[in-house]
DNA sequence: ACATTTATTTCAGTTGTCAAATTTATTTGA
DNA sequence: TCAAATAAATTTGACAACTGAAATAAATGT
């Protein structure tokens, strides 16, 4: 007989702590309402959470704002300078870094470029020393002051194990990323595929803090998306994420890296265009991927050049189709369409967006709001520095470290 | 500030009841570790669950098979005669309903032959009502013994509102049909979409007892999608069911009964088809639907005629796209291929699942099983029965009713 | 100064859980 | 047949977490 026991529960001091993180600055009362937990419980889960030298009641913010009759709120905020993480991200044509502090704050930054060709896991593992290295000096830190790394990557990982079964970045499959890289840097790693960082960036800094259900999609090299549902990254099923780039938009269509047919991926994601362009327009695909040909094709697209904008369009109308499946699987209240590619507006233009309302049933239309996010390079870092951040506080409120 | 109070937490007492129920017969030690509570407080669950009349201890079972040493396990089961309630599925060419006691035995069963066309909420309150009635007749109760009446129909349904957004069965759009059967019935009624009861037909007394991840796809008039999470049946960000047949698997594809483009269900289920038979075997479409029509397409198949024959094979290759897609972002452990179309043995060929592997990554193949049960016409009404069961029984552990 | 308002704290009471001790039912072996 | 031996079920006491209500604190308005 299968166990059943219980798995998800947080701590009430641990909801208190996310929610004065979530907030910034919050009272008691505003947690106790937010969480749902009488006031006293909330005084006496912000008096540990205090001695233990994790929250800092923000005295005389902006009292004269408020202007209300009664006692004012004391409001509440987390002590940045408690916990450090690090955020990896792992891709081409750079690899980045954030050091980030308890309350979200970035505290240095390293944006290193890197080759486009595959590497073995060591060259990795040398790779996230020096990133490591480099953002732990540049925020005058040294190695002890870490509780955790976070490590995002393009490709099929597995965050309970650690295990990258694939990745464009990797020479083999099935490495033991995890284990290799706490092995090198002798700290605690988290591992996570690069779409789910960006969703818990967005989750954590973005949009989706406010909102309960959320996908983020985004396009790069490949076609990646993140679910939120019920405040928390959802993995799937067996804890791989969901992969929408290879999801099968046509039965026999156009041929995609990982070797099958007919991949979302394989016609609107990077190399596709690339491709596209190739043929029609004599690009040739040069040693750092595909990023000038990208730049070359957008530029003659917007010059009015037919065979370019076509391959745009073509591309558009497939994204369409892919939101329009997202839509109809999960229904979600809002998809943010997030990433680097946000630059090409025809990948993200009204006309797909109305597509996509014609591919979705009436019912639904107007229900699940489209936004598109243009955020900097290090997102991706972020992101990975917020999967290492709840990590530790998952581990902080785990054994009753904080009593 | 949105609020984030918890919702999804169950008593310890309703997790012994539903564990006892689950597994029929059940000793006190078993529930402690099923659960993952002391036995202490399985023993003050149970002895609270017995006064309140709900569960009995059945003395004296296959107590020569145990053969073990010490005390003999004393083993729980429920009162099924504490409660009952109604399962009805609307659907053509018939509506169906069981009456279902606490345990999940069947006490009745009523099957009806009802129009192919469209009705009013009036005529289907009718039609639920002599289901109700006749299915109480035979049963030998009283409208009274009823706690809840489950009702199930295909369509874009919201559980949580009860309301119809759309259904074949329905003239009128935007339906709010709980409240017009429970004013008609005076009884409390819970909605649901077909493809969730049949879910939570598998749930409840199907494979999925033993299972924590599965989705159902069953394809009938339409095709329809069912995903349990966590032991729980997924209802979708917004309350509505995952809408697997209006998953778009072709650009500017086959008309949908939607009115859409490129459906799933545009090319695997009855009426795209028939639509196929009318155009190249002159097979017409009659009064009673498309079943007629059915049958003939599927013994000319079996009788070698290649029409018939690649109609069916395309449908085929359509359906390992779609699961192949469910693979690629649910990643179930499981996929139950459900209903009552698992006759035409071409959708559930041994071909269908081998194409669909070659759609899914290499990673995941032999990680997801398919499975295909063939169940009687009353899966779905007892699918309808265990929903309002399940209501029944959060209804009883909600305001303390037991104690 | 004093009533009013709102935030926070204190505290008694409740609930749910667990660990350990105890009771009960049964098998095994002498 | 009867005393271990064994395992299930129950009882008990302690404990932790939470709630609700009352008390207290810190402001504003009159």
């Amino acid at each position: 007989m299968e166990t059943r026991a219980d798995v998800g529960s947080v701590s009430t001091k641990q909801q208190v702590f996310e929610a004065i993180r979530a907030q910034g600055h919050v009272s008691r009362v505003d947690i106790s309402k937010y969480i749902g937990v009488s006031a006293g419980s909330v005084t006496s889960a912000t008096a540990e959470l205090i001695t233990a030298g994790l929250v800092r009641e923000s005295t005389g913010q902006e009292r004269d704002q408020d202007a209300g009759r009664g006692r004012p709120p004391v409001s509440l905020s987390v002590r940045a300078d408690s916990n450090f993480v690090i955020g990896v991200k792992l891709s081409t044509p750079h690899h980045s870094a954030v050091v980030m502090d308890m309350a979200g704050g970035i505290r240095a930054e390293v944006i290193l470029p890197c080759s486009a060709r595959r590497q073995g896991v060591d060259a990795i593992c040398d790779f996230v020393d020096t990133l490591v290295t480099t953002a732990l000096d540049r925020a005058s830190l040294s190695a002890g002051d870490v509780t955790m790394v976070g490590v995002g990557l393009p490709g099929f990982v597995d965050h309970e194990t650690g295990e990258v079964e694939w990745s464009p970045l990797l020479r083999d499959q099935g490495v033991p990323l995890r284990q290799a890289i706490t092995a090198r840097m002798n700290m605690p790693v988290e591992l996570d595929n690069d779409a789910n960082l960006l969703t818990l960036a967005e989750l954590w800094f973005g949009a989706g803090r406010s909102m309960r259900d959320f996908a983020v999609v985004t396009i790069e090299h490949g076609v990646g998306m993140g679910l939120v549902i019920n405040n928390q990254l959802y993995r799937g099923a067996q804890g791989m994420g969901m992969e929408l780039g290879h999801t099968k938009v046509q039965l026999d269509g156009a041929l995609c890296r990982c070797g099958q047919r007919g991949c979302l991926e394989a016609y609107v994601a990077d190399y596709a265009l690339a491709r596209e362009a190739s043929t029609a327009l004599n690009m040739e695909t040069d040693d750092d991927g595909t990023t000038t040909v990208m730049n070359m094709l957008l530029e003659q697209a917007n010059d009015g050049n037919e065979a370019a904008q076509s391959i745009f369009r073509r591309a558009g109308r497939y994204l369409a189709l892919g939101l329009a499946n997202v839509v109809n699987m999960f229904d979600p209240s809002l998809i943010i369409l997030s990433g680097d590619r946000m630059r090409y507006d025809y990948l993200y233009a009204q006309e797909v967006v109305s597509d996509m309302i014609a591919m979705t049933p009436n019912t639904r239309v107007g229900k699940t709001r489209i936004e598109a996010h243009q955020w900097g390079d290090l997102v991706w870092a972020k992101g990975a520095a917020a999967l290492a951040l709840s990590a530790t506080t998952d581990r902080l409120f785990a054994a009753g470290h904080t009593e």
